[in-house]
RNA sequence: GUGGGUGUAGCUCAGCUGGUGGCAGCACCUGGUUGUGGCCCAGGAGGUCGUGGGUUCAAGUCCCAUCACUCACCCCA
């Protein structure tokens, strides 16, 4: 048996990789129009990055990184997300210090010891953006409008939903009336709401179960429980989405797994990728930067994108685009004809012209059929005859029509005016 | 970690209650056309039937195990 890639890890072939290039040249542009400025971090990181930001108690953390040890012992680990490692590096170079705010994207792989499935994958791909340095909610209503302007550029439909979790604050008291209210609850709930109970409350109001549902209607709202300042804060965000005539969902049932999470959380979710429904999700994160060591009060606010999942969406929401063909291919018989040939490709090739050739020496009829096969719009065929006419032939491989074009020995300026004339068309 | 489904050519798949692996489609190569692609025709190449056991005169087919892929749960982008 061959080998073969680990399981949950994806080659992305030469057929599909021009759906990730499109997608990340929109995102690329857009976030350039919101001012935003690429960085790239590292896929490793010290363990603790991740345990202090993320939770401890998560199942990220818990159970899904990969963590080694190092050859001089300490811990380290292949990000599981985006967030923590681009803090840390606007923390090690005193970003803040250059502009008081910060907005910043990253493209790359992730990884989790996840079960696939589909969407789902130990290595997978993110779009990952941040914002540091305000807590003001008409930053979140815009960072909000920058991912739902992605999806609208792609062409591809989804909803958003939008929640507040509350702050420091009023939070902890929601989770009290929580706890209370599952305390009070009479009905049997289903096995993993007995264990969320203990772990992670706010986990069982998005339940799945027809039953425990049923149970929470009557669950305490966090909306209700928010303090003058979260609600404030909420309001404000709506506010801003209605001016930019962003339809949303106000959620309050949505929940977030990652533990950074405050006030706004958002998810633009679809019904058309099996089990996984968000494509995009993200958060304010006012205490993280503080936790890491970072400036005091510096408040943030990001979200992901996973590039797979919009890979696949595009796939099944928009027409699959024909791949684009070359611009010529040089048919040559004989060694002479193909000494010529190799080089008029070169020259070509330097003028900004995608010309190939055959090298192995086979028919010609063999190499119409790889003109064909690559889509070339002209195929320049160069014989014995021709040599000797010194008239190569230009053939049109759309309407099968061929002129005759008289070659001088002067091959680079000749090359360069049939590459001028190509380019032309 | 827990369940279900599926493994036959590079890809998509036939193969019935066990009886010689399919003129199957796509793709590939050669020829029909001594120098002209797509269409057509003829031919060719390509396989440890996922792997290992078992039952049987005989296993792609039945049984057991195992691996891989896949979907779902959990969780997440």
């Amino acid at each position: 048996m061959s080998i073969k890639a680990l399981k949950g890890f994806k080659d992305i072939l030469p057929t599909e990789v021009h759906t990730w290039q499109r997608i990340e040249k929109v995102a690329r542009d857009i976030f350039h129009r919101f001012e935003f400025s690429e960085i790239k971090v590292p896929i490793l990181e010290k363990t603790k990055l991740f345990s202090r930001s993320i939770g401890e108690a998560t199942d990220i953390v818990e159970k899904e990184m990969y963590t080694f040890t190092d050859r001089n012992g300490s811990s380290i680990t292949m990000r599981p997300e985006g967030t923590a490692s681009v803090l840390r590096a606007f923390i090690e170079h005193s970003l803040h210090a250059l502009q008081p705010i910060q907005k910043l994207y990253t493209i790359g792989p992730m990884f989790r010891h996840e079960r696939p499935q589909k969407g789902r994958l130990r290595q997978f791909h993110q779009i990952s953006v941040e914002v540091l340095g305000t807590d003001l909610p008409r930053q979140d209503a815009e960072l909000i409008a920058m991912a739902w302007l992605l999806l609208t550029e792609l062409r591809l439909t989804v909803s958003l939903e939008i929640n507040s979790l509350g702050c420091p604050a009023c939070r902890p008291e929601f989770n009290q009336a929580l706890i209370d209210f599952l305390a009070s609850c009479e009905g049997p709930l289903c096995e993993d709401c007995q264990r969320r109970r203990q772990t992670n409350p706010l986990r069982v109001l998005d339940c799945k179960d027809e039953n425990c549902q049923e149970q929470y209607k009557a669950a305490p709202s966090i909306i209700d429980h928010l303090c003058p300042a979260c609600t404030d804060h909420f309001q404000a965000v709506q506010d801003g989405l209605t001016l930019l005539e962003i339809p949303y969902k106000s959620n309050s049932r949505m929940v977030r797994g990652l533990d950074y999470y405050t006030r706004t959380t958002f998810e633009l979710v679809t019904d058309a990728l099996g089990a996984q429904s968000a494509v995009g999700a993200g958060g304010r994160y006012d205490g993280l930067v503080g936790q890491l060591d970072g400036p005091k009060d510096m408040p943030g606010i990001g979200f992901a994108m996973g590039i797979e999942r919009l890979v696949l969406l595009l796939e099944q929401q928009t027409e699959t685009s024909e791949p684009q063909g070359i611009d010529i291919f040089v048919v040559s018989l004989g060694t002479a004809a193909a000494d010529l040939a190799f080089k008029i490709v070169h020259t070509l090739r330097k003028s900004g012209v995608q010309a190939t050739m055959d090298l192995a020496g086979r028919s010609m009829k063999n190499q119409m059929k790889q003109a064909g096969r690559n889509n070339a719009r002209y195929t320049l065929i160069i014989g014995e005859d021709e040599l000797t006419k010194g008239q190569l032939v230009l053939r049109d491989m759309q309407t099968r029509e061929q002129e005759e074009i008289a070659f001088t020995d002067e091959i680079t300026p000749w090359s360069k005016a049939l590459a001028a004339k190509l380019l032309n068309k």
